[in-house]
DNA sequence: TTGTAGGCGTTATCAC
DNA sequence: GTGATAACGCCTACAA
């Protein structure tokens, strides 16, 4: 493609003539316009936008970081905030990465490139990134907390997540209800065992949780706790049991309710009947994108909700 | 983030020692390269990447564009590819697309930034470009061919793929095999629904295609085809359907064998026991990678790999 | 060993 | 209405 330079040149004006054209700019005659337009069009010019962004020291480039492996979720939730931010004229990039050298280079090359702001879904749980790079480029953690106090963090109430789907059981009348999650110390995971084990207590009932490993030690758990609903921590593993517990002849919801978290639009379209914990990713992403484009968060925390698929039903 | 310039007063140096010290240059004494990296450490300056890339006109990064939903196997492949590149030092970024006009914009975009290449799967069989992007942006289309011949497309042998489909069912003794496959007339798809009819007829089998529309004509279908096998284009196809001929009550693989293609990474955790044609992903992405350094594709195509899951069996 | 000058493509500003 | 110039941050080439 060419540069400014030569389709002035090939145009017979200047630069700031081209300039003036290319954005809609006063202070040219209607003529030259569509002739320079009209050459730009045939020759296939358009501005360079990095080169804009380096005069203004700030690219309109938003870097996302997600995980290289199960980040379904992460990529429902993408796919609407890049819209969400396009509106804006900022351009959302995602990176998968591995492990946590690649996510630190990662986000240092963004920092370089002086990326507007970066999104990020950190490898592990308190993680500490470099005071150089929370001082240059503003960063956003989703779901999980970093120890940088600059850093901010964004998740719903999955506090309130795991109450629900405690209330949501219960009123179905289980009272052995076993919460199965990951070994992982993120945020989002403590929280929903928070309020589960929370709303158990109040409704008096006892608080069974597990955390996932393998097929074999999770019918040890299952036949030790004799559970009559599962409630997952998300759609992944709700989906992972629900194939194991139907292998086994375990009818499901009969004889075991299943219920996860996350019925994004993959989710649904890979299990339409599972019941879930709705995440609110409309409310989620029209945060992040006020994030990226005010810096601030105005969280009106917006609630789950359950959607009433066919792996819960009312317990006999 | 400080710039060059102001490094180099800091270190009371000229910018162009800074830029020695930086790159390891030689022409600098080992006290001066040591005192300007401490320095640099210090207020975290590191060059932009995107000042040098508009003197060299042309970027470091490749722009990928997969689509917003159904993408687990593009970000699985997206992951692999990202490290192959990362070795060549560049860096893959990708976005999401939801339609045709958002595709086109955002191709248009990467052209204007002169990224290196770019790698697409075109939301449409056939689509026709500008030539003015294909001009100036190195474009490699995933799966499906586009019009415009400086296109290069990338694909595995899916003919290939589709004979052993065949062939892996009818050694198990099957021979009502029904192909579950998509109404999009994208190359892949259609590549497997020859190499299925191929050699279905090469062993004189009686071809059973059909598209999925949705559960009721699905079960029509197969209530009228008596399959004891079904070939489905893709493992999401499998999953989907797998889950509606178990919820009816039909034994996998006793009554009805299914198989799947792709078994990558997601795939497989999702689902293990799911019988597949391994996609040779591995050497699929070492060819966009080769393509994305060199320009060429050294195509020394590598086959599918039957991998035997629990949703297959021997026919009785 | 180090400094200086010029240029990459774009835009803002000022002069004509 | 249009052209010239400076500036953004970096790197190469050359001068000291």
């Amino acid at each position: 493609m060419i540069s400014s330079l030569q389709l002035a040149k090939l145009c017979g004006v200047s630069q700031g003539t081209v300039d003036r054209a290319m954005h809609g700019r006063p202070g040219i005659s209607e003529a030259t316009r569509r002739k320079i337009l009209a050459m730009a069009e045939r020759y296939g010019y358009r501005p360079n936008p990095a080169v804009r962004e380096i005069m203004d020291r700030r690219s309109h480039l938003v870097g996302a970081i997600i995980p290289a492996l199960n980040n379904i979720f992460f990529m429902d939730m993408m796919s609407r905030l890049k819209e969400l931010l396009a509106a804006h004229q900022k351009m959302l990039l995602l990176t998968p990465v591995h492990d946590q050298e690649d996510f630190t280079r990662t986000l240092e090359e963004f920092a370089a490139r002086k990326m507007h702001a970066a999104l990020v879904v950190p490898p592990e749980e308190n993680l500490v990134l470099p005071s150089n790079l929370t001082k240059s480029l503003p960063i956003l953690s989703l779901l999980s907390k970093c120890k940088n106090k600059a850093i901010t963090t964004l998740a719903a109430d999955d506090i309130q997540a795991g109450r629900m789907a405690v209330q949501y059981l219960a009123n179905l009348g289980h009272r052995r209800i076993l919460h199965l999650t990951y070994a992982r110390k993120a945020k989002g995971i403590m929280d929903r065992i928070c309020g589960y084990r929370a709303q158990m207590k109040e409704l008096g009932l006892e608080s069974l949780v597990a955390v996932y490993r393998d097929e074999k030690t999770f019918f040890e758990t299952v036949n030790r706790y004799r559970p009559s609903a599962i409630f997952c921590h998300n759609d992944w593993l709700a989906i992972t049991i629900l194939r194991q517990v139907q292998h086994r002849g375990i009818k499901v919801p009969e004889e075991l309710s299943i219920l996860g978290v996350d019925h994004t639009p993959t989710f649904q379209a890979l299990y339409p009947d599972l019941s879930s914990l709705e995440y609110p990713l409309k409310h989620f992403t029209e945060c992040a994108a006020q994030w990226v484009i005010t810096g601030k968060i105005h969280a009106v925390s917006e609630a789950f909700r359950v959607f009433e698929g066919k792996t819960t039903c009312r317990q006999k």
